[in-house]
Parts: C-alpha cells; sequence; structure tokens
DNA sequence: CATTTGTTTTGAGTAATTCAAAACAATATG
DNA sequence: CATATTGTTTTGAATTACTCAAAACAAATG
C-alpha cells in the first residue's frame, strides 16, 4: 500500500497522492465505504477500461494480494449499482467494466483482437433512442454495439 | 415423426403439409442436410422467435423425445455459420436465436420481464452504421438494442 | 444399396458468475 | 477514543450456459 500521509492535505495536491484521495472521494460520493480492494479496483479502471473481472483482479491482487475474485465481483456489483461503473456484455465477451457514466456513448469492438473503444454515435446527442416503432415501450436506453476490424488488425490481414 | 409422403409433390401444397417441406427447402439450400432435430428446432424458432436453447430444447423434445439439449446447441450453431438463423445477446440473458436474417433489425427487450421485439431503426436504412468517429475500424456491423419497459409491465407497475 | 460424410448421442468438462455463512473492517455513536 | 452497527470481504461451494470429444447413427451420393 502507498504510504497515505494524512497530514499531507496542508500542502499543495501532489498528482500520485491526490490520486487516491479522488478514488475515496467518488467511493464516498456514491454512498459506499471505502475500502482498500475497492481503491484497488476503481484505479485499475481508471488505468485500464473495458476490463474483464478476471483481467482487474490480475491487477489488483498484483497491489493487494490478500483480494479475492469474489470480492473483486462483489466490488462492481456495488460499483455498478451505485451508478460509479459501467458494465457492458458483447456478445461472446464477459462483462467489461469502465468509469465513464452518465453520458451517452457507445463501443466498437474488433471481431479479431477483441480491443473495445469508445464512441460518441454518429446521429446527433441521443443517437439512437427513438426506435422506428418503440411498440409501446417505455425506452430507457439504447444499446450500439459496432463490430469491425480495428486498423491494426486490417493490416495484419492484408500482410499475413 | 409425422407421416414424409414423398409422392405428394404431385399434389397441390397443403399449409400443414407444404410446411415441412418449405422448411427442409431452406434447411437444405443452406447447405445442411435434413434431419429430423433440425426441421423441428427451425419449426420452434419459426413459432417463437427469441428463444434461448433451452425454450427450444423444450419445445423440440416435446415433439421428438430422443433429441438432446447439445443437439439443439450443434443444431443452433450449424444454422448460425449457415446464415439460417441469427443469435442474439442481450447483456444478462443467454443466447437468443431467430429466423429473421439479412435484414438490418434491432430489438427492444422489457427489463422487467424480458420480452424481445423485433424493431427497424429511426434512422433510415442503415441505422447508426457510422459511428461519430470509427477510429481507424472497418466497421461490419451494427447491433443496437433498445431497454425499457413493455406495456404490460407499465401498466403493471402504475397498479400494483 | 453401399459408402461417404455429416449429425446426433452420451458423457464429461469449462468459463463466468452467483450464493451463503462466517470473519472482518469502516464509519457512526456514546 | 472505545464500541456498536452496518456493510464488506473471505472462503468454499454451487449454478448457468455452453463447449468438447468419441462413438453410434442417419442422410445424401454414386
Amino acid at each position: 500500500m502507498t504510504t497515505t500521509d494524512s497530514s499531507s492535505d496542508h500542502a499543495g495536491l501532489r498528482l500520485a497522492a491526490a490520486e487516491p484521495e479522488l478514488l475515496a472521494g467518488s467511493i464516498r460520493s456514491a454512498g459506499l465505504k471505502v475500502t482498500a480492494p475497492r481503491l484497488a479496483v476503481l484505479r485499475a479502471l481508471t488505468d485500464r477500461p473495458h476490463s474483464n473481472a478476471d483481467a482487474l483482479f490480475g491487477l489488483v491482487h498484483a497491489g493487494l494480494p490478500g483480494t479475492s475474485l469474489q470480492a473483486v465481483y462483489g466490488v462492481l456489483a456495488s460499483f455498478t449499482t451505485a451508478g460509479l461503473v459501467r458494465k457492458i456484455e458483447p456478445a461472446g465477451s464477459p462483462a467489461l467494466f469502465e468509469r465513464r457514466v452518465g453520458d451517452n456513448h457507445h463501443h466498437i469492438v474488433c471481431t479479431r483482437c477483441n480491443v473495445v473503444h469508445d464512441v460518441d454515435c454518429a446521429v446527433g446527442h441521443a443517437p439512437c433512442l427513438t426506435p422506428a416503432d418503440a411498440l409501446g415501450f417505455d425506452v430507457r436506453a439504447a444499446e450500439v454495439i459496432y463490430w469491425g476490424l480495428c486498423s491494426s488488425c486490417q493490416a495484419a490481414t492484408s500482410n499475413p
């Protein structure tokens, strides 16, 4: 664990020290207790958006060896219901998580290497939120996933 | 097994008799052998689009008790790769299958009762096929899922 | 009708995730 | 600041949806 100097609040914010406080702050303001596994998951997710539970477990466990995979699942579940992270579930992939929430953004997934990137939708502000015929549904969200080949995989495919 | 009268091709098509032939025809023209489990799965999928493997197994097994769940998975896999059915995988749900393929249509899912309906996209012919920034991807498909409350669930929610 | 090729059965295995009880830790309270 | 309360994590097991592999079997082909 990094040295958390509790008297550091008198000084100017140094980035390395400030970051854990920011993470703790967002956990606290989501109404959740701040714990070491939660900080570690949130930091891992900051560094590696679109990670799955297993990858996050690997990152977290490296710095905090006591942490269990189930704890990571638990942290992710509480974060997701608290609106602190967003869970995405592309076909054929385990669930992925990201901190970018509250905006209406979508994803583009490479069918070959499975890399995921964020994309904003083409159609203005609230893209595709109105289907041609909502069939009486009260539509609350529209989820768009683009599938294709990322540029590296296009390159790898043309020169094999 | 229904009586397959191979001499029936001389007569006019009766609907009850014609249907198995139509099903067989589409299996054959997908380059697949026609078998009883395949006919049964395709028929079940005609009657109940957006079914999962388990539900299809139930329907198929009722009429063809020898059929195994793995056979249903096998049939669905071959149908999917042959382009005869489409597999959709909404978040939090097992995979669903439908016969409506080749057109660009999307889905609307009830967050309460999980009912699924087809929808055409609002934005013309190839909806959302162009993300704001494709990030160098060669985009091949766009998948849209709308989430909301279906009309029955809206009613059930307002008068509890 | 025999052969080939593809399909299904049977049985086992796996990945991702969830559940439950007990141990434990963070915040609220006296 | 000690303690109670509540929420979190650990440990261990279970479950769901799905895949794999070998042997038995059936459809199409010549």
